[in-house]
RNA sequence: GCCGGCGUAGCUCAGUCGGUAGAGCAGCCGCCUUGUAAGCGGCAGGUCGACGGUUCGAAUCCGCCCGCCGGCUCCA
């Protein structure tokens, strides 16, 4: 008897009856066959490849892609590393025979295992733990896969008959998993799986799979333990907090030292330290959580708040601000005190109750109430750059990312039913725009639809639901479906965007709101003389104006485009006598920015550093401030009415002043982004 | 909020066995007048996060609180 499969490239291979992956790989090359760690397997009837072990059986009519270890395929790093994980699994269990396990995934650059320890481990004990699984790589157990029914599974982790306990202890974080995926088998109609496990040596687990085929397959100095957290089983804090061991693993030692290179980069340009070493924000314990802006942070939001609003003129919005304390009475109204108040601070004036504003839309209703509107108003497109403030969770504060206030460039676009289409379309554009600008244009859109806690009618949810979902289709832009994940008063499409080192962000927002008008009851006036409900837009494009900047940091390792910069121009003479010299440099720069009128008569950021330092010691103080241009003035350049230009670290030569002065000045007024963040 | 770790000068960090603190950088003063990433010298700077306890004596040991860092999203 032979079995035939196809191979991508479409060529057939004829095979022994009962051949396994590891055979077929055989049967092409013996160095294939070492390489081997998994077969992508399509079979003759259904459609989708799946992955199994190299000691899998194929079968008659299947595709056959052997998988080998690349750092390009992604599903063979997560064989690699879901091996890994069950490697530390059984190293933990050999130094602490107490410990349950639960789950152990590879994840994104690594993998972990969660586990219930008789003690608290330290970070020192991690060397303990890789020492052990360093033995475990050298014993070089095969990884055995085994098909058990149900009861079989269960005894195997310690829940038989009488309270047998199996050959891996009572283990009730299993007996947990494999009485779940019966009792979703039974709710599902489907008959009642096998279950399969993984044994190496005396090891024993719970899985899918697939594994490598051997722990030996781990290379040496190719994987690291990173990190200890806290994680509930299963997500939820109201389960038990396991001790989660984070690690990390690749292809070679070199991918390895290359991925902890790439986190000290990261280190490096995290934005809490850009934040303190630019002098640009500073958090304080008389306030965690709600950051402080410094005189150059300041120049680095005006200047995107001037674009931002610059833009928005062109866009045809109006800009409106509102109060950050308002009655209670009114987050009632809203539904935010039924949907929001465990995230909003309360207070009292004068006996009454108030909160503090954690959205800005009630307000804008106010506002947009505050006389009768027509239908010739219509759609009215009403921005607000508002300070919110949410109680978020003491843990999970982090920098500009996660705050307690921050700043929204919310607006609310109020319309009629008919233009709700045109506007979400409309703000979908200006949204695309404005990230370009600031150098992203790589941008992941989601849509998220009805959540539990919501307000409004079901019709109300569908046709929001509907115009959002059509403007994305007829846009032809592809899109993300999140269910549930909506605001509690109308879904809404997401915009993520993907910064230099590949991580996403979520920024913007348009959310389409039919429920808040009714809410507030507000109206307008039609051409037929009566009244209208409109339909409301809320939406942010930079999202939190603090977050932004934290993403644009991290995204130019605070090398930022020069319009943004908060120092743009650096002058140094090399020895007193030149000062004055550049004085006149700086004054000249000063001078063009008012005659071209830049941004409403902003200034340019020039300063002159004419201290006692060595020329050397202010050029590394000027490189370490990340100022775009450090201009050198001496002897010569004083003669000759030149600069010697340092662009970004780089020393560009003399240049005549004039054309220096036009040149930044043109690169800042066109808001110009580098080559290469 | 929960789990783990951490908290010494503005920053980065030493500080042994419990005997009340030290460096570099930054700051200030002076000298140097500088040619593309740290010139030289001096001075000053700390309730050792807060409070309570143990002790003859606490940065050090214990308790509690505050803050910071990592994780709690990735599911056999």
């Amino acid at each position: 008897m032979t079995l035939h499969v196809t191979l991508p490239d479409g060529s057939p291979l004829e095979l022994d009856d009962g051949a396994t992956v590891y055979d077929a790989a055989a049967a092409i090359g013996p160095r294939l066959a070492k390489a081997a760690i998994a077969g992508r397997v399509t079979g003759a009837s259904d459609g989708d490849p799946k992955l199994v072990d190299v000691t899998a059986p194929l079968h008659d009519g299947d595709t056959l892609a052997i998988v080998t270890l690349k750092a390009d395929d992604p599903e063979s790093l997560e064989v690699l590393r879901h091996t890994a994980s069950h490697v530390m699994a059984q190293a933990v269990l050999r130094l602490w025979p107490g410990a349950k396990y639960s789950i152990g995934p590879a994840i994104e650059n690594g993998f972990y295992y969660d586990f219930q320890l008789p003690e608290p481990i330290v970070e020192s004990d991690l060397a303990r733990i890789e020492a052990e699984m360093q033995k475990i790589v050298a014993e070089d157990h095969a990884t055995v896969r085994a098909e058990l029914p149900v009861d079989e599974a269960l005894a195997t982790f310690g829940k038989g008959p009488a309270g047998a306990a199996g050959p891996a202890g009572p283990q009730p974080f299993k007996v947990e998993l494999i009485e779940d995926l019966v009792s979703a088998a039974e709710a599902a109609g489907e008959p009642v799986p096998t279950i399969s496990v993984y044994s190496q040596g005396e090891f024993t687990d719970l899985c899918r799979g697939p594994h490598l085929p051997s722990t030996g397959r781990l290379g040496k100095g190719t994987y690291k333990l990173t990190s200890i957290a806290g994680a509930y089983w299963r997500g939820d804090e109201r389960n038990a907090m396991l001790t989660r061991i984070y690690g990390t693993i690749f292809p070679s030692k070199e991918e390895l030292a290359a991925y902890l290179e790439a986190l000290e980069m990261a280190r490096q340009r995290d934005h809490r330290r850009l934040g303190r070493d630019l002098d640009l924000f500073s958090f304080h314990d008389e306030g965690p959580g709600f950051p402080f802006f410094h005189p150059k942070g300041m120049r680095l939001w005006n200047a995107m708040i001037d674009f931002w609003r610059a833009e928005h003129v062109a866009a045809g919005y109006d800009e409106v601000r509102t109060p950050q304390i308002l009655r209670r009475e009114l987050w009632e109204r809203s539904g935010h005190w039924d949907n929001y108040k465990d995230n909003m601070y309360f207070t009292q004036i004068d006996g009454n109750p108030y909160a503090v504003k954690p959205m800005n839309c009630p307000g804008g209703l106010l506002v947009y109430k505050s006389r009768r509107r027509s239908y010739r108003d219509l759609p009215m497109r009403v921005a607000e750059v508002g300070q919110v403030h949410r109680h978020e969770m003491s843990g999970v504060l982090h920098g500009l990312f996660r705050v307690r206030y921050f700043t929204q460039d919310d607006a609310h676009i109020y319309c009629t039913p008919d233009q709700l289409e045109d506007e979400v379309r409309g703000v979908l554009h200006f949204m695309l725009h404005i990230y370009a600008a600031f150098g992203f244009s790589d941008v992941k859109i989601e849509l998220s639809t009805r959540p539990e806690k919501s307000i409004g009618s079901d019709e109300m949810w569908e046709r929001a639901e509907g115009v959002l979902a059509r403007v994305l289709e007829s846009e032809e832009i592809a899109y993300q479906l999140n269910p549930g994940d909506g605001a509690f008063y109308g879904p809404k499409i997401d915009f993520h965007i993907r910064d230099v080192m590949g991580r996403t962000w979520q920024c913007g927002t348009i959310q389409a709101d039919f429920a808040m008008p009714e809410r507030l009851d507000i109206s307008y006036t039609g051409a037929d003389n009566e009244e209208h409900r409109p339909v409301m837009i809320h939406r942010a494009l930079l999202g939190s104006i603090e977050r932004f900047m934290g993403i644009l940091l991290e995204h130019y390792g605070g090398n930022l485009p020069t319009w943004l910069a908060p120092v743009q121009v650096l002058v140094l003479p090399i020895a007193d006598r030149h000062a004055a010299y550049a004085r006149d440099v700086a004054r000249l720069f000063c001078g063009a920015a008012e005659a071209v009128g830049m941004s409403g008569g902003a200034p340019v950021w020039v300063e002159v550093d004419d201290s006692s330092e060595s020329l050397g010691k202010r050029i590394r103080e000027g490189q370490l401030q990340k100022v775009p241009y450090i201009l050198v003035v001496g002897d010569r350049e004083q003669k000759d009415r030149t600069v010697s230009v340092r662009e970004r670290g780089v020393d560009k030569g003399d240049a005549p002043l004039e054309c220096v002065v036009t040149d930044v000045m043109d690169e800042i007024r066109e808001r110009r982004l580098l080559a290469a963040p």
